[in-house]
DNA sequence: CGGTATCCTTGTGGATACTG
DNA sequence: CAGTATCCACAAGGATACCG
Protein backbone atom coordinates (compact mmCIF):
# COMPACT_ATOMS: atom_id res chain seq x y z
CA UNK A 1 0.00 0.00 0.00
CA UNK A 2 1.20 3.27 -0.96
CA UNK A 3 1.96 4.37 2.95
CA UNK A 4 1.66 7.93 3.36
CA UNK A 5 3.74 9.56 0.30
CA UNK A 6 1.18 10.12 -1.84
CA UNK A 7 2.83 13.83 -2.05
CA UNK A 8 0.01 15.73 -2.96
CA UNK A 9 1.64 18.03 -0.34
CA UNK A 10 -0.49 21.26 0.33
CA UNK A 11 -3.65 19.18 -0.84
CA UNK A 12 -6.65 19.38 1.71
CA UNK A 13 -9.41 17.36 1.85
CA UNK A 14 -12.35 18.09 0.02
CA UNK A 15 -15.06 17.18 2.84
CA UNK A 16 -13.46 19.17 5.24
CA UNK A 17 -14.61 21.98 6.89
CA UNK A 18 -12.91 24.71 5.07
CA UNK A 19 -12.56 26.98 8.03
CA UNK A 20 -11.44 30.48 7.14
CA UNK A 21 -7.44 29.85 8.64
CA UNK A 22 -7.55 27.08 6.00
CA UNK A 23 -8.60 29.57 3.14
CA UNK A 24 -6.49 32.05 4.87
CA UNK A 25 -3.54 29.72 4.82
CA UNK A 26 -3.70 28.42 0.92
CA UNK A 27 -4.00 31.43 -0.25
CA UNK A 28 -0.79 32.75 1.90
CA UNK A 29 1.29 29.99 1.45
CA UNK A 30 4.97 30.20 -0.10
CA UNK A 31 4.21 30.95 -3.47
CA UNK A 32 0.45 31.76 -4.18
CA UNK A 33 0.59 35.25 -3.35
CA UNK A 34 3.37 35.94 -5.69
CA UNK A 35 1.65 34.14 -8.32
CA UNK A 36 -2.32 35.81 -7.92
CA UNK A 37 -0.08 39.10 -8.09
CA UNK A 38 1.76 37.89 -11.66
CA UNK A 39 -1.71 36.97 -12.80
CA UNK A 40 -3.48 39.78 -12.11
CA UNK A 41 -2.43 42.32 -14.98
CA UNK A 42 -3.56 39.98 -17.51
CA UNK A 43 -3.31 36.70 -19.43
CA UNK A 44 -0.10 34.63 -18.51
CA UNK A 45 1.33 32.03 -19.50
CA UNK A 46 3.23 29.19 -18.03
CA UNK A 47 6.64 29.65 -18.80
CA UNK A 48 6.07 33.21 -18.67
CA UNK A 49 5.24 32.73 -15.12
CA UNK A 50 8.30 30.66 -14.73
CA UNK A 51 10.16 33.21 -15.63
CA UNK A 52 8.63 36.31 -13.15
CA UNK A 53 8.64 34.14 -10.17
CA UNK A 54 12.32 33.99 -9.83
CA UNK A 55 13.22 31.20 -8.00
CA UNK A 56 10.23 28.66 -8.27
CA UNK A 57 10.42 25.05 -9.00
CA UNK A 58 8.69 23.86 -11.98
CA UNK A 59 7.15 21.47 -9.94
CA UNK A 60 5.76 24.16 -6.94
CA UNK A 61 4.53 26.36 -10.00
CA UNK A 62 2.01 23.77 -11.03
CA UNK A 63 1.35 22.80 -7.52
CA UNK A 64 0.36 26.11 -6.98
CA UNK A 65 -1.44 26.80 -10.15
CA UNK A 66 -3.60 23.37 -9.44
CA UNK A 67 -4.49 24.40 -6.01
CA UNK A 68 -5.28 27.66 -7.13
CA UNK A 69 -7.51 26.66 -9.59
CA UNK A 70 -9.03 24.26 -7.71
CA UNK A 71 -10.12 26.55 -5.30
CA UNK A 72 -11.63 29.04 -7.94
CA UNK A 73 -9.36 31.58 -7.84
CA UNK A 74 -7.84 31.07 -11.25
CA UNK A 75 -9.46 30.16 -14.46
CA UNK A 76 -7.10 27.94 -17.19
CA UNK A 77 -7.51 28.24 -20.75
CA UNK A 78 -5.85 25.74 -22.63
CA UNK A 79 -5.25 26.39 -26.08
CA UNK A 80 -5.00 22.89 -28.33
CA UNK A 81 -2.41 24.14 -30.43
CA UNK A 82 1.17 22.87 -31.30
CA UNK A 83 3.15 23.43 -29.38
CA UNK A 84 0.35 23.78 -26.54
CA UNK A 85 -0.27 27.33 -25.02
CA UNK A 86 -2.17 27.48 -21.71
CA UNK A 87 -3.25 30.93 -20.24
CA UNK A 88 -3.95 31.44 -16.63
CA UNK A 89 -6.53 34.13 -15.33
CA UNK A 90 -7.66 35.85 -12.47
CA UNK A 91 -11.64 34.70 -11.52
CA UNK A 92 -14.02 37.68 -10.14
CA UNK A 93 -13.47 36.40 -6.88
CA UNK A 94 -9.70 36.40 -6.45
CA UNK A 95 -10.18 39.92 -8.44
CA UNK A 96 -11.19 40.97 -5.44
CA UNK A 97 -9.19 39.30 -3.50
CA UNK A 98 -6.00 40.87 -5.04
CA UNK A 99 -6.85 44.03 -3.56
CA UNK A 100 -5.70 42.68 -0.12
CA UNK A 101 -2.84 40.95 -1.40
CA UNK A 102 -1.49 44.21 -3.41
CA UNK A 103 -2.09 46.15 -0.07
CA UNK A 104 0.17 43.61 1.92
CA UNK A 105 2.64 43.56 -0.83
CA UNK A 106 2.41 47.51 -0.64
CA UNK A 107 3.25 47.29 3.16
CA UNK A 108 6.23 44.75 1.92
CA UNK A 109 7.36 47.42 -0.20
CA UNK A 110 7.23 50.08 2.37
CA UNK A 111 8.53 48.94 5.66
CA UNK A 112 10.81 46.08 4.70
CA UNK A 113 13.73 48.83 5.54
CA UNK A 114 11.80 48.71 8.98
CA UNK A 115 11.83 45.29 9.11
CA UNK A 116 15.58 45.05 8.59
CA UNK A 117 16.14 47.53 10.94
CA UNK A 118 14.35 46.56 14.03
CA UNK A 119 15.88 42.80 13.07
CA UNK A 120 19.24 44.22 13.08
CA UNK A 121 18.33 45.66 16.41
CA UNK A 122 16.97 42.49 18.24
CA UNK A 123 19.73 40.41 16.68
CA UNK A 124 22.46 43.23 18.70
CA UNK A 125 19.86 42.89 22.21
CA UNK A 126 19.50 38.89 22.23
CA UNK B 1 29.10 21.09 17.08
CA UNK B 2 25.77 21.72 16.50
CA UNK B 3 25.70 20.65 13.65
CA UNK B 4 22.88 22.12 11.20
CA UNK B 5 19.98 21.16 13.75
CA UNK B 6 20.10 24.80 15.23
CA UNK B 7 16.26 24.12 15.20
CA UNK B 8 16.05 28.55 15.28
CA UNK B 9 12.97 26.90 12.16
CA UNK B 10 11.23 29.75 10.41
CA UNK B 11 14.35 32.09 11.37
CA UNK B 12 16.01 34.09 8.50
CA UNK B 13 19.61 35.90 9.18
CA UNK B 14 20.07 39.06 9.65
CA UNK B 15 22.36 40.86 7.21
CA UNK B 16 20.53 38.73 4.47
CA UNK B 17 19.06 41.54 1.61
CA UNK B 18 15.62 40.98 3.17
CA UNK B 19 13.49 40.87 0.41
CA UNK B 20 9.61 41.76 -0.39
CA UNK B 21 8.83 38.09 -0.69
CA UNK B 22 10.84 37.70 2.19
CA UNK B 23 8.68 40.07 4.14
CA UNK B 24 5.12 38.50 2.65
CA UNK B 25 6.67 35.29 3.38
CA UNK B 26 7.56 35.97 6.96
CA UNK B 27 4.12 37.80 7.84
CA UNK B 28 1.98 35.46 5.81
CA UNK B 29 4.30 32.45 7.72
CA UNK B 30 1.22 29.41 9.25
CA UNK B 31 0.23 31.62 12.25
CA UNK B 32 1.11 34.91 12.28
CA UNK B 33 -1.57 36.06 10.76
CA UNK B 34 -3.82 34.41 13.19
CA UNK B 35 -1.53 35.93 15.93
CA UNK B 36 -1.25 39.39 14.37
CA UNK B 37 -5.19 39.60 14.46
CA UNK B 38 -6.09 38.50 17.91
CA UNK B 39 -3.16 40.39 19.14
CA UNK B 40 -4.79 43.74 17.29
CA UNK B 41 -8.09 44.48 19.74
CA UNK B 42 -5.32 45.12 22.69
CA UNK B 43 -2.92 43.69 24.77
CA UNK B 44 -3.19 40.32 25.32
CA UNK B 45 -0.90 37.91 27.34
CA UNK B 46 0.74 34.54 26.50
CA UNK B 47 -1.85 32.03 27.31
CA UNK B 48 -4.50 34.32 26.25
CA UNK B 49 -3.38 33.86 22.63
CA UNK B 50 -2.71 30.30 23.41
CA UNK B 51 -6.06 29.24 23.83
CA UNK B 52 -7.62 32.15 21.15
CA UNK B 53 -5.08 30.39 18.64
CA UNK B 54 -7.22 26.85 18.55
CA UNK B 55 -4.05 24.24 17.57
CA UNK B 56 -1.32 25.68 17.77
CA UNK B 57 1.66 24.06 19.74
CA UNK B 58 3.31 25.82 22.45
CA UNK B 59 6.76 25.94 20.50
CA UNK B 60 5.22 26.97 17.67
CA UNK B 61 3.29 30.31 19.29
CA UNK B 62 6.67 31.13 21.28
CA UNK B 63 8.74 30.86 18.00
CA UNK B 64 5.85 32.94 15.62
CA UNK B 65 5.98 35.44 18.44
CA UNK B 66 9.68 35.58 18.92
CA UNK B 67 9.73 36.27 15.22
CA UNK B 68 7.06 39.27 15.00
CA UNK B 69 9.35 40.94 17.84
CA UNK B 70 12.56 40.43 16.20
CA UNK B 71 11.33 41.68 13.08
CA UNK B 72 9.68 44.94 15.12
CA UNK B 73 6.07 44.08 14.48
CA UNK B 74 4.72 43.34 18.12
CA UNK B 75 6.27 44.66 21.27
CA UNK B 76 6.77 42.51 24.25
CA UNK B 77 6.09 44.30 27.65
CA UNK B 78 7.25 42.05 30.20
CA UNK B 79 6.20 42.58 34.22
CA UNK B 80 8.31 41.05 36.78
CA UNK B 81 5.81 40.36 39.31
CA UNK B 82 5.33 36.89 40.58
CA UNK B 83 4.20 34.87 38.64
CA UNK B 84 5.38 36.33 35.63
CA UNK B 85 2.67 38.32 33.42
CA UNK B 86 3.77 39.31 29.45
CA UNK B 87 1.81 41.33 27.14
CA UNK B 88 2.12 41.37 23.70
CA UNK B 89 1.06 44.62 21.00
CA UNK B 90 1.20 46.11 18.00
CA UNK B 91 3.20 48.50 17.10
CA UNK B 92 2.34 51.22 14.78
CA UNK B 93 4.03 49.35 11.36
CA UNK B 94 2.46 46.51 12.57
CA UNK B 95 -1.10 48.23 12.91
CA UNK B 96 -0.81 49.35 9.42
CA UNK B 97 -0.50 45.82 8.67
CA UNK B 98 -3.30 44.59 10.29
CA UNK B 99 -5.72 46.56 8.10
CA UNK B 100 -4.50 44.41 4.79
CA UNK B 101 -4.91 41.51 7.38
CA UNK B 102 -8.13 41.93 8.28
CA UNK B 103 -9.67 43.03 4.66
CA UNK B 104 -7.69 39.41 3.50
CA UNK B 105 -9.82 37.50 6.68
CA UNK B 106 -12.84 39.06 5.78
CA UNK B 107 -12.56 38.09 2.18
CA UNK B 108 -11.95 34.57 3.47
CA UNK B 109 -14.93 34.42 5.03
CA UNK B 110 -17.49 36.09 2.77
CA UNK B 111 -15.70 33.44 0.18
CA UNK B 112 -14.71 30.46 1.96
CA UNK B 113 -18.11 28.65 0.64
CA UNK B 114 -17.22 29.36 -2.57
CA UNK B 115 -14.14 28.34 -2.80
CA UNK B 116 -15.61 25.04 -0.65
CA UNK B 117 -17.96 24.61 -3.93
CA UNK B 118 -15.02 25.58 -6.31
CA UNK B 119 -13.10 22.66 -4.99
CA UNK B 120 -16.35 20.24 -4.61
CA UNK B 121 -16.39 20.87 -8.60
CA UNK B 122 -12.74 20.46 -9.45
CA UNK B 123 -12.86 16.90 -7.45
CA UNK B 124 -15.87 15.65 -9.29
CA UNK B 125 -14.37 16.51 -13.12
CA UNK B 126 -10.36 15.48 -12.31
C1' DC C 1 2.87 32.03 34.09
C1' DG C 2 5.62 32.04 30.29
C1' DG C 3 8.43 30.11 28.37
C1' DT C 4 12.98 26.30 26.82
C1' DA C 5 14.85 21.94 25.54
C1' DT C 6 14.46 17.68 23.35
C1' DC C 7 12.88 14.29 20.38
C1' DC C 8 10.46 12.74 16.61
C1' DT C 9 7.04 12.90 12.57
C1' DT C 10 5.41 15.15 8.73
C1' DG C 11 5.12 18.30 5.11
C1' DT C 12 7.23 21.20 1.83
C1' DG C 13 9.89 21.88 -1.79
C1' DG C 14 14.17 21.26 -5.04
C1' DA C 15 16.31 18.79 -9.03
C1' DT C 16 15.65 16.48 -12.89
C1' DA C 17 14.31 13.12 -16.33
C1' DC C 18 10.51 12.12 -19.07
C1' DT C 19 6.06 12.87 -22.16
C1' DG C 20 1.89 14.23 -25.17
C1' DC D 1 5.24 24.25 -24.36
C1' DA D 2 3.30 22.70 -20.38
C1' DG D 3 3.31 19.90 -17.70
C1' DT D 4 4.13 14.58 -14.71
C1' DA D 5 6.67 11.39 -12.14
C1' DT D 6 10.20 10.11 -9.06
C1' DC D 7 13.42 10.59 -5.62
C1' DC D 8 15.33 12.88 -1.91
C1' DA D 9 16.70 16.60 1.66
C1' DC D 10 15.60 19.19 5.17
C1' DA D 11 12.75 22.60 7.53
C1' DA D 12 8.44 23.06 9.88
C1' DG D 13 5.79 21.62 13.34
C1' DG D 14 3.66 18.57 17.30
C1' DA D 15 4.08 16.50 22.02
C1' DT D 16 5.79 16.81 26.18
C1' DA D 17 8.84 17.28 30.07
C1' DC D 18 11.11 20.60 32.48
C1' DC D 19 12.51 25.36 34.59
C1' DG D 20 12.97 30.28 36.66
Amino acid sequence: MLQGNTDVSVQAGPGEACTISEVVNRVASKWAIGVLVAVAPGPIRFTELEREMKGISRRMLTLTLRNLERDGLLHREVYPTVPPKVEYTLTPMAARLHQHLRGLVDWAADHRTDVAAARLLFDAQH
